[in-house]
DNA sequence: CTTTATTTTTAGATTAATCTAATTTTAATT
DNA sequence: AATTAAAATTAGATTAATCTAAAAATAAAG
């Protein structure tokens, strides 16, 4: 079963998109993460659909299958080693990887990426700290850790929330604390347990413990 | 001026019959060389055409131009660079690379090729001896003559090959006859052109005309 | 210098991926 | 529950690259 360059994207997307928790995952919401229109989207899932790496059901929703995993894990973790292979071996920034692999993941040869994990020496995550998948598509996570447990001076990635509530959602949106920002903690205040961020390399953020409490972070 | 893939493909192709000094590169040389039909060929010299990297009239023939010469540089550029890094530090057998830096060759990122170059230290030839050309497309060649057209007691360093299938690659590195050794001839066949050689001073090795012509040699 | 053969090009389809505009379905709001 | 709003899908076009089959142009042979 193969797929092509913009199949292999839709389902990259897909994939990413079940896995940050929401309950499902929306035409538009692929379509503003792959800069794409709905109607192209409905288009590519009914294909997906046929090549059985989602189920679909149209307006309904759909669900990634156990094969659509394996093969949007496949590319995902081509995608990381050459973002390795760029910083550790290319010395590219952290910020200039991305697009670059974007290309890079879907060269097709399985000895490729072989070669390129042994040369790299195996890595278990990328540049950006997330984890690389295996060649059967398992992923060693590493442990999370609630926000206000961290460490001055700590760095990590906003991977998940405990409360999910609208509300704490709406208010994480506000203040820019989204999934996968990169944050570090610049400060803790003692007494009641408040922590200031640095969000995404740019703006500081002060919240109180009940609010960093409910947000995980992703060490690096 | 950016070009598609197939582009790239059909131009690269352009210029290496171009290159191979025959007096004008057909819409059936192109079709064979890149295993399309001439039909298709004919609709993409359009456009080649229209896009001035070459000069084009129907029925009459075309010339590739400055810029399509330098375009295609530029893809033999990556290519070779390419292949160099799979060999030399990939450890990917000299018969294993050419599918894959075919696709690598169109990834699209003048600074990653800057740093690949960097990284292979500047290589002047591919692992099959032809040289690299450098980002402005010039090409430091030197001269080689066929291994066939040689004379008895003459000696030299296998360069390059002309055929670089697979199969034919395999057959060099089992007899030994690997880019870089070197050679003497100790005797010629006037009447089926065949040769006996010597390589690396140990070994006697008999290869047909069709062989040897297939080996440059450049000559010491 | 005609006729035949070869080469090249056009005409018309097909596949993949995309878009805009229109329609349909589902969700939200009085 | 009826109406409005939002989301999702279909219809119909477009672009790129390809193909087969037919037509046109050039070259080769008698």
């Amino acid at each position: 079963m193969e797929l092509t360059t913009a199949e292999e994207n839709y389902l990259k997307a897909i994939y990413h998109l079940s896995e940050e928790g929401k309950k499902s995952v929306s035409t538009n919401d692929i379509a503003a993460s792959i800069q794409t229109k709905p109607a192209s989207v409905s288009d590519m899932l009914r294909k997906l659909g046929e090549k059985e790496v989602i189920q679909y059901r149209k307006y309904y929703g759909l669900q990634i299958t156990e094969l659509g995993k394996r093969l949007a894990l496949q590319t995902i973790r081509k995608h990381r080693l050459w973002e390795v292979f760029l910083v550790d071996k290319l010395h590219f920034a952290w910020d200039e990887v991305h697009e670059v692999a974007e290309q890079l993941e879907h060269i097709q040869s399985t000895l490729l990426i072989e070669r390129l994990d042994a040369y790299l020496n195996y890595p278990k995550f990328d540049p950006h700290g997330d984890p690389i998948p295996d060649e059967y598509g398992d992923v060693r996570s590493r442990p999370r850790i609630a926000l206000n447990e961290m460490n001055i001076d700590q760095g990590g990635q906003i991977v998940a929330v405990k409360d999910s509530s609208a509300a704490f959602l709406r208010y994480l949106d506000k203040v820019g604390a989204y999934i996968g920002a990169r944050i570090k903690v610049l400060d803790k205040v003692e007494f009641d347990g408040s922590v200031e961020i640095l969000v995404d390399q740019k703006k500081t953020l002060f919240m109180s413990k009940d609010v960093a409490s409910n947000i995980l972070v992703l060490q690096s």
